[in-house]
DNA sequence: CTACATCTTTGAGCGCGCTCAAAGTCAAGG
DNA sequence: CCTTGACTTTGAGCGCGCTCAAAGATGTAG
């Protein structure tokens, strides 16, 4: 996380103002770290920062914001476990297509029949 | 995936001007279709377009560019896992988040201690 | 014949999430 | 005293991937 991200955040209310050094620079606390972090692992698993900052603005609410919180949470953790499945699927996709490309170098290689089995754009429903 | 995003993959050279109809109109054919698929495939795993435009032109010329474009591959699905895994922290990390959640609303709800146990932005290292 | 919908083209515009530039302040080192 | 360097501020700029607007051609229905 750059500087430049961090300055960008406290713009936008990601962060509250945070504690200053007698010299006016910042100092971040190990609680800030924390929400930073957690901030870090929200962007990394592409929730907008827009979530992001309706999520930290009901955090500044207290504790009686805790089930509107908790919702965003699980749509969230929803959408991750979306996410994966697509990344799986593209995965075991690439896996075939991969061992296609292995078939073609060894036909170059032997110098075998250059037209069998022409290359195909394999979909996750035919993965061939 | 729009119209406009399939005039729009045509422009920058990720599909080949497609057959026409008599009348000027676009008619995909089933392996610009697969191939279609393939890009949506990539595109939903996070391959930048720029790859993808390398992966479009290798694959224009032939079968003699098969290690280059496995390696392609190769290192997208790579990409892939880690993401993978990210995503499987993240909704891990969320999991106890979402419990601590439930815990404080419980305490809420019965009138409990409000100042026992205060919440935590657990972070991955420490997820309590 | 007249609407209307659906495609065509080109080029511009936009939302997101940073990312950087410019100018200034302060603290330590030589 | 002077330089170096790390921070500060504000506001502008950018790269990506679409997304849309405007104007025009063509086909189908009433």
């Amino acid at each position: 996380m750059t500087t430049h991200t961090l300055r960008y955040y406290e713009r936008v209310g990601l962060i509250q103002p945070v504690g200053r050094a007698r010299n006016g620079h910042r100092r971040y606390s190990e609680a800030d770290e924390a929400w930073l972090n957690f901030l870090h692992c929200m962007r990394a698993t592409n929730m907008p920062i827009r979530e992001m900052q309706r999520y930290a603005e009901l955090r500044e609410l207290g504790d009686s914001t805790s089930l509107e919180r908790r919702k965003i949470l699980e749509d969230h953790q929803a959408a991750i476990a979306g996410q994966i499945t697509e990344l799986q699927k593209a995965h075991a996709l690439l896996t075939h297509k991969i061992a296609n490309y292995k078939k073609i170098e060894q036909r170059i290689r032997i110098g075998g029949p250059q037209t069998a089995e022409p290359e195909v754009d394999c979909t996750l429903a035919s993965a061939s």
